[in-house]
DNA sequence: TGTGCCTGCCC
DNA sequence: ATTCTGC
DNA sequence: GCAGAATGGGCAGGCACA
C-alpha cells in the first residue's frame, strides 16, 4: 500500500473528534489494505515498530529528527526549532518546510507502507560508531522521498506525538467495525490483545484466520499480559461505598514486575511489557526455587530494602536495578523482595476469568519456602475504619499507600469497571505535601498547548532574597488558567534570567519572581537537576508536582521557604 | 578517557 | 506518574 | 466513565566529541 494513503488517513483522522466517525474512517482504511499490510499499519498507527516486548526502539527522537529535516530542508537547525516553536508541532514544520519546496528532490520515489516501516526497523537497529549518522540519513532519505503530508506523518512517528486522537480502544473498535460494521467483536479482540500484547498480531490474525483463531488466544508463557491498572479515590469511606468488603493490599513504591516461568526458562516483563528478566537474576534464581509450577504467570512489585534496618528503600534506589551492566554487584548493593499480589496462569489454567478471592488463593499455594518471593502485606476489610486503620499500618510501615481489589472480579486489563483502587497519601486532602512556590519561568507548550502559548511553569522556593528551583509543574491547569496564566505571566516576562534566581535550567521565558502558586506533590525527592536546598551537589524537587490554585492574594516573600522544604523532606518515611 | 547530550522507560 | 477535556 | 493528550522527576545506556 502507498505510504500516501495512510497520511491522508491520518490528516482525516486527526480532524476528527467523534470516535465514531475515526472508528469508520479506520475501518474503510483496513479494509482497503492488503492482508500482508495490515499488521504493519496496525503498529504505525500505535506509533511504534513492533510490539514493547521486541525491543526494538527507534533511539531517534526530537533532536535527530531536526537534524535530519535540516539535512533534506537546508534549513539551519536553529530556524527549524523556532518554527517548531511556533507550530508546536515539528510535524507541522516538518510540512511547512517541505511544501516550500517546489517539488520532491530529483529521483525521489514514491513510498509505500512497507518501505516506511522497513526504514524505521533499519534506524531502530542501527547501532554502534557511527550509528547517529546513520539513524539520521535513514529518516533524511525517507523524508526527501515524502511529500508534505507525508513527512508531517513520519516526523510525528518519530517524535512519538502522533496527536491522532486514536488509541488502542479506537483500533480495536475499528477492527471489529471493519469485519462486522458494529462493535460485536470488540469485546473478545480486546481480550486477544490484552492476553498477547501485540495489535499487530491480533489484527493479522483477524484478517487471515477469522474470529476463531482469535477465540483461541490464551495465556502463554513469555507472552506478556497488559497489566490490570487501578482507579484512583480520596478517601477509604468511597472506596468501601463501591467495593464493599475487599482485599486491602500495601501498595509498594517499586516496579511492578510480571514474571512468566515454564521449566527453568524465566522471563520478567515491565508495567509496559519490555523484556527487563537480565536486570533480576535473582528473581529469576527465586522463581525456579519457590514457584511451584512447572508453569506461571504473576505479577508483583519488586523493592528494594536496607539490609541492616529492614525499611523499604525509596523509589529512586529500587530504579538503580534497572539496568544492564554491572547487575552482579548492584544485586548485592540493592536487595529486592518481590511481593506478589496476582496470579494469571499456572500448569494449563486460565486464572484471568476467575475471581480475584480464587486467584489469592491459588497464588498463596504456588509461592513456597522463605526466599525474595513473598506475598505482598493483605487483610480483607469491610467498612472505611479498617481501611483506614490498614492505611494507617501501611504508611507507617514506609508504603505509598494501599491498593484495594474486589475479591469477586476477574483479572481485567485496562483501568475501567474500579476492580482495583488505590488509595494514597496525597489523594487524600490535606495529608499531601503543598508548597506555595514562585513562578520564575515558563515553557511555551507543544500541541494542544501552543495555542495558550503556555506548557508549564519553573516554579521555585525562597531562600532569603534568592529563588531556587523545586519543580515544573505541566499538569493540573484548565484551559482557562492557561490563558490566564499565560496572559498574567506575559507582563512579568524579562529579557534574561533575574539576578536572585538560581537554575540550571533554562526555560523559554523568564519571569519576574512575583507570582505565587500552590502545588502539590506526593514527596520530595533529591535531585541533580533543581537548587532548592542544594547541598553536596544535589537540591530537592517534588516528585509528580500538580497545579492546584493560582494565588494572586500571596507575595514571593509569603512563599514556601528552602528551609521549609527541607524540612518536609526531613520528615518523610524513606529517604 | 571523561563528559555532556539525547533517548527510552520507570514511576 | 497526574490532570483535564470531548464524547 | 472512557480514551486520549498534555505534562512532571530521575535513572541508565549509548554515542559523539573534546
Amino acid at each position: 500500500m502507498e505510504f500516501a494513503r495512510l497520511a491522508e488517513a491520518f490528516e482525516k483522522l486527526e480532524a476528527k473528534t467523534s470516535r465514531l466517525e475515526m472508528t469508520a474512517d479506520l475501518a474503510e482504511l483496513l479494509n482497503g489494505a492488503p492482508e500482508s499490510q495490515i499488521g504493519k499499519i496496525i503498529y504505525l498507527l500505535q506509533g511504534v515498530i513492533a510490539p514493547p516486548h521486541r525491543g526494538i526502539e527507534l533511539g531517534v527522537a526530537e533532536k535527530l529528527c531536526i537534524d535530519a529535516l535540516a539535512t533534506v530542508t537546508g534549513q539551519t537547525e536553529r530556524a527549524i526549532e523556532a518554527s517548531y516553536r511556533k507550530t508546536g508541532d515539528l510535524g507541522g514544520t516538518a510540512r511547512l518546510l517541505l511544501e516550500e519546496r517546489k517539488q520532491r528532490s530529483l529521483g525521489a520515489s514514491q513510498l509505500s507502507v512497507a518501505k516506511v516501516h522497513d526504514n524505521f526497523y533499519r534506524i531502530a537497529t542501527a547501532s554502534g560508531q557511527g550509528s547517529q549518522t546513520a539513524k539520521t540519513r535513514l529518516l533524511a532519505e525517507l523524508l526527501s522521498n515524502a511529500s508534505p503530508i507525508e513527512a508531517k506523518a513520519i516526523t510525528r512517528f518519530v517524535t512519538g506525538r502522533l496527536r491522532l486522537g486514536v488509541g488502542e480502544a479506537t483500533i480495536i473498535d475499528s477492527l471489529s467495525y471493519a469485519k462486522a460494521g458494529d462493535k460485536s467483536l470488540s469485546k473478545e479482540l480486546e481480550r486477544a490483545f490484552n492476553l498477547s500484547s501485540d495489535l499487530g498480531l491480533v489484527a493479522e490474525t483477524l484478517y487471515r484466520e477469522g474470529m476463531h483463531a482469535i477465540r483461541a488466544f490464551k495465556p502463554t508463557p513469555f507472552n506478556p499480559i497488559r497489566p490490570a491498572l487501578a482507579e484512583r479515590l480520596p478517601s477509604a469511606a468511597e472506596i468501601i461505598g463501591k467495593l464493599g468488603t475487599c482485599l486491602a493490599e500495601g501498595k509498594y513504591d517499586g516496579l511492578r514486575l510480571q514474571v512468566h516461568k515454564s521449566g527453568d526458562r524465566v522471563e520478567i516483563y515491565s508495567r509496559r511489557q519490555e523484556k527487563i528478566t537480565h536486570m533480576f537474576p535473582d528473581v529469576v534464581a527465586a522463581a525456579r526455587r519457590q514457584i511451584k509450577a512447572k508453569d506461571a504467570i504473576f505479577e508483583g512489585e519488586a523493592i528494594s530494602y536496607d539490609e541492616e534496618t529492614g525499611r523499604f528503600q525509596a523509589f529512586q534506589e529500587t530504579i538503580k536495578r534497572k539496568r544492564k551492566h554491572g547487575i552482579g554487584a548492584k544485586q548485592k548493593e540493592i536487595p529486592l523482595y518481590l511481593f506478589a499480589f496476582d496470579l494469571m496462569y499456572a500448569d494449563g489454567k486460565d486464572y484471568t476469568t476467575v475471581a480475584f478471592a480464587e486467584r489469592r488463593a491459588a497464588l498463596k499455594a504456588l509461592v513456597s519456602g522463605k526466599g525474595l518471593i513473598e506475598l505482598s502485606k493483605a487483610v480483607a476489610v469491610k467498612t472505611p475504619a479498617e481501611l483506614d486503620a490498614f492505611f494507617e499500618e501501611c504508611v507507617n510501615a514506609g508504603l505509598e499507600g494501599v491498593m484495594a481489589k474486589d475479591l469477586k472480579a476477574p483479572y481485567v486489563a485496562g483501568s475501567r469497571k474500579f476492580a482495583w483502587i488505590k488509595l494514597k497519601k496525597s489523594y487524600a486532602e490535606g495529608l499531601a505535601d503543598t508548597l506555595d512556590v514562585v513562578v520564575v519561568g515558563y515553557y511555551y507548550g507543544k500541541g494542544k498547548r501552543t495555542e495558550f502559548g503556555l506548557g508549564g511553569l519553573l516554579t521555585a522556593v525562597r531562600a532569603e532574597q534568592r529563588f531556587k528551583t523545586i519543580a515544573k509543574i505541566g499538569t493540573g491547569f484548565s484551559e482557562a488558567q492557561l490563558q490566564e496564566l499565560r496572559d498574567y505571566l506575559t507582563k512579568l516576562k524579562v529579557p534574561k534570567k533575574p539576578d536572585n534566581v538560581d537554575s540550571l535550567l533554562e526555560p523559554h521565558a523568564w519571569v519576574k519572581p512575583e507570582l505565587v502558586v500552590e502545588v502539590k506533590a506526593d514527596e520530595l525527592t533529591q535531585s541533580e537537576m533543581h537548587t532548592a536546598a542544594k547541598t553536596g551537589g544535589r537540591g530537592l524537587a517534588l516528585r509528580f508536582p500538580r497545579l492546584m490554585r493560582i494565588r494572586y492574594d500571596k507575595s514571593a516573600k509569603e512563599a514556601t521557604t528552602e528551609k521549609e522544604a527541607r524540612g518536609l523532606y526531613e520528615s518523610q518515611k524513606t529517604h
